[in-house]
DNA sequence: CGAATACTTGATTACCTTCAATACGCGTGG
DNA sequence: CCACGCGTATTGAAGGTAATCAAGTATTCG
């Protein structure tokens, strides 16, 4: 597996591109999105180190989303053929790629609702729900706390707010006692009131399934 | 493979449910969608003839999702260790069957940028670019035009808007000269134009990519 | 310490929802 | 046969959420 680092806000692919292997997300924070034509930029997707963001190309030739970098990321590339080399040898690996697919369009359908039903203070709860959780599980963050190093700007990409709304609905969960956000750091105040907010429950992220094993073992 | 026949408006599985089957969609239309806390409801996905909705169920223990026919269909349950033992004989099944839920994921992701970014107008433009080729490409629709016996109620809950506003919105698609829609037929009258609106490129569908086979065979 | 980036707040505007009322088509039953 | 009810379609008016435009403050970093 090659190894890379790259610095914040750089793209790792690019929609239409047509890899030959698939990378792995070994550290930082990574994000899948699309452009508008007018030139408007829509998050579809959010990466924590242990995901794959682009293992669709797998089976699909051309990519429909660009992935691009949100903090100083480390990642491994992963040739296709390598892949399924693995996958011929360990019999559970290939159902273990396949399930972690269908996870990420779980969480896809999940971030519909909130784009099309949720207004933006129940969306930014949910997205700060899910993101404890995932973080959590990979052990990146402890008692409804983490390191959140990304700006209202990319955050207003990932829900689909402007950046002044965004703003104004941070404000508004501070004031509800929900959350806090200060420096780089994400803590639930409120844990059991923010997942209601957000009409989080974790069930669609599967977290009870056999993960894939592709911890950095570094 | 059992095949059973559902009227409008039933529903076919539900969230929540840990199904030993899956369902083919033989005949009719069907949409996959989710409930909010105060009952209304958002489509996640359209289903046309020749897709397997529920797939996921494969691989994924518990549904995220239900799965609701619009209108009169043919179904057939096929049981997940059948389907298993086939992927086994056929080499080439499962990768399509993969294949076939990456594609799934693609069009949610693409769904995703409308209930983003797009007005009601270029919504339901995208809509029905999207259904006029998908249907096209199983036999059900020629000359960008097709049979579409959709509610407007139904329509609110595939693009994420009022009834009222689809009301509206497909008046000005009309006014716009880009389609008629009369009784239940569908058809554009402008089919660059009607792209342009939505911004709709077919890319995402993979339809140049090999398909599962598995229309009716009557 | 100055420049760039990120954050914050106010005012205005636009899109969409909600509420309300009317019209249309169709099947049922008196 | 026609009245009635129900679901669907259509249009008007009012209200709300979020976008946009604009300006100012704070923070980071070279």
């Amino acid at each position: 597996m090659q190894v890379a680092e790259l610095r914040p806000d750089q793209d790792v692919v690019r929609a239409g591109d047509r890899p030959s292997r698939a990378f792995l997300l070994i550290e930082g924070l990574a994000a899948s999105f699309k452009l508008t034509s007018e030139g408007r930029r829509l998050s579809i997707a959010l990466h924590v180190p242990g995901d794959v963001p682009d293992l669709q190309s797998l089976h699909l030739t051309s990519l429909d989303t660009s992935v691009a970098t949100i903090t100083p990321c480390r990642i491994g590339f992963i040739y296709h053929e390598d892949l399924n080399a693995l996958c011929d040898r360990w019999s559970g690996l290939r159902g273990a790629l396949w399930r972690a697919t269908l996870v990420d369009a779980a969480i896809a359908r999940e971030w519909m609702v909130g784009l099309g039903q949720q207004d933006a203070f129940a969306r930014l709860a949910h997205l700060f729900c899910e993101v404890l959780v995932r973080l959590e599980a990979v052990g990146l963050a402890r008692d409804h706390a983490c390191a959140w190093p990304v700006t209202q700007v990319e955050l207003g990409d990932l829900v689909g707010l402007s950046t002044v709304h965004v703003n104004r609905t941070i404000r508004d969960l501070r004031a509800a006692g929900l959350i806090s956000l200060t420096g780089a750091r994400l803590k639930a105040l409120d844990w059991p009131r923010l997942q209601e907010a957000g009409e989080f429950d974790p069930a669609y992220l599967h977290l009870d399934a056999p993960r894939i094993e592709a911890a950095p073992s570094s």
